[in-house]
DNA sequence: GTCGATGCAAACGTTTTGCACACTG
DNA sequence: CAGTGTGCAAAACGTTTGCATCGAC
């Protein structure tokens, strides 16, 4: 699927906007509804993470009536759109917040090349960190040091060694 | 307040045993029942990742009448006493795996607080970088980036040097 | 009018808890 | 024999699904 560009990463605050998205919807033959608008007005203001309970509780403080499964219903379909994402932070529910075009950097401590790696890549790593940890990776300044492969028979690095 | 230690080498012997793990019961005032026998040895055995729910099918293949509920309650002991960590992979149950040493470092930005974690967090990661991109992380110049609990909501500033 | 989206209720998978009984130390 | 650990049942929790209806296009 084509990448969504929602978002021009220049800097922290995303460049998202409630028509954006709901135009992003009406192309790909979706409909526009107000339990719909009021979700991403919603995920919009909250900034950061929120779980589907929460983001039901802001939707539902103007629209009583709309339905904690609607809201999955509807956070699942933006997030096939790659309008959001979804983590797990706690032992609880799982939290939704808006993508970015953030990527993150492999870098060659040899030879100073830079590998640009979809974020995403970093993701579980990232939950589990921010799960156990309470750490949030900073997925702008990522750099992960390591060797390329030209640069890996210099190194004795070995990954992933097994038990002792 | 207290920085994060995970590491609390007092009672983790480098060779994970059933019987060290057995006498750290003990020694903590703990019994030592079949089932805790079992699941014990299902966990080193397993080497890797493996839900409550395999675990419970490896006891349970010796021992049929062991509950799950004993063996949710036993991992909560073992991860209680370090002997056992768990994550949450994907979108299903949780795993548990055996603790380990080796360990990486997350590094915040903002105040600089260092906080040791698991090499073993970074594995998944490292596997698929090196499958997918030819690169070798390596795993003992290991620092990641990003922010504390405590800084967590600071506004992002450029200032913070990662340290060489 | 068509078909996607919704509200509701009910099921689902995972994890936790209250209780009486069993067994370790 | 004291008290921890157990098996069982049931609840708690987050999430998903089937279905009849509603409403955006």
């Amino acid at each position: 699927m084509a990448p969504v560009s929602i978002d021009d990463a220049s800097h922290r605050s995303p460049a998202v906007t409630e028509e954006a998205i709901v135009e992003l919807l009406r192309s790909q033959g979706h409909r526009v509804t107000a339990p719909r608008r009021l979700l991403i007005r919603s995920l919009i203001e909250a900034g950061g993470h929120r779980t589907a309970d929460e983001l039901a509780a802001d939707v539902q403080a103007q629209a009583p009536d709309v339905h904690i499964s609607t809201i999955y219903r509807n956070l699942e379909e933006l997030e096939r759109l790659g309008v959001i994402e979804h983590a797990h932070l706690g032992h609880g529910a799982a939290t939704f917040h808006l993508s970015t075009v953030a990527h993150g950097h492999l870098v060659c401590e040899s030879c100073g090349r830079t590998i640009e790696v979809p974020q995403q890549l970093f993701r579980a790593l990232a939950e589990q960190v921010e799960l156990t940890y309470a750490f949030t990776i900073d997925p702008h300044h990522f750099a992960m040091v390591g060797r390329c492969e030209h640069c890996r028979g210099e190194a004795i690095v070995e990954v992933a060694p097994p038990r002792p």
